[in-house]
DNA sequence: ATGATCTCGGATATCTATTGTCCGAGTTCT
DNA sequence: AGAACTCGGACAATAGATATCCGAGATCAT
């Protein structure tokens, strides 16, 4: 059960380009994070390949959020950088040894890979409950509302 | 997003182990599971360490619950197995780079932090209400009534 | 139109954590 | 007392994640 350490990189991207439409490169992301800029581009990319962020090549290029903000939820994001695939993975191993079932009686997934798939639905959901924008507006209600406007600033001083 | 596989077996012994009350090897686990025995043998291990599971050593010695099957829920053995660090761990992003907050205002897990760790608990939730002793019914009543018959009749009859 | 420059994109090494295995310490029964 | 069987932790092999690089391609200025 541990989470792809990217995802936060990802998620704290995906924040810091809700508060910009014109499009930010990956450099700067990684700057701005204090990340490593060449690690931070892959989950750019991951993100890109799931149809979160769109990119724009050339000069003044960059990422942009292709849909509002609002839009987005967090678990996207998180299925994009660590895999859409189910935590728990069934080796059915009620068809091995000598008390095997035979197969066609398993067609059901059964009552413990039941059991571990509720749990990561109620994972997901609790998940796809929160978006991007809700992200953003509580960090900035943590910083006294500083916090994004400063993002917002960063962003316009440093261009170019 | 992906949980260590070896929770697998580890569910499948405690299920097994509820049908016996006396002791069970290791080495009979894995024959019935059709598993690795030396790697069952770790995961015993695990629990045996985490308190799930009492171990009798010498010969006729083996594994037993050390509580009513009722009174175990899937998420100690998952946290036995897996590890109980969380998910996700937050590497203080927001203290780095220009933007960086000073440390004395970060008493509080950011937003994220916080949406990460709702999720877990909503994960964590659900697979405390499933016990061992409800996996085997289920399981039970999957397989017409047969399964726990047929692993309580084929502990008894391959006892030594 | 052309060149330079800046961007993304995927292919490529390195490194940690999981998987898988082994033999010795210790206990029980004969 | 002896023998056999058990668990327990220490030891390699493997897969996945981490971190990085340079080339393809588009944009902007000239
Ligand atoms: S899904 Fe159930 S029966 Fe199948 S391998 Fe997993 S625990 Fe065993
Ligand atoms: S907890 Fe929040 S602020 Fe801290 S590193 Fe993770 S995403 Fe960033």
């Amino acid at each position: 059960m541990k989470m792809s350490n990217g995802v936060e990189w990802a998620l704290h991207s995906c924040v810091t380009l809700s508060q910009s439409r014109e499009p930010v490169p990956a450099a700067r992301l990684a700057e701005l994070h204090g990340t490593a800029p060449a690690y931070t581009a892959k989950q750019l990319q991951a993100l890109s390949r799931a149809g979160i962020v769109g990119s724009t090549m050339g000069q003044s290029g960059g990422y942009v959020l292709t849909r509002p903000a609002s839009e987005i939820s967090a678990l996207e994001v998180v299925r994009a950088i660590d895999g859409d695939e189910p935590a728990y993975r069934c080796t059915e191993i009620r068809q091995r040894g000598p008390l095997g079932i035979p197969a066609e009686r398993c067609a059901r997934p059964c009552a413990i890979a039941r059991a571990m798939a509720a749990a990561q639905d109620a994972w997901s959901h609790a998940l796809a409950q929160v978006s991007i924008a809700g992200l953003a507006a509580d960090i900035d209600a943590d910083s006294d509302g500083t916090a994004m406007p400063d993002v917002r600033r960063w962003l316009a001083t440093t261009r170019n």
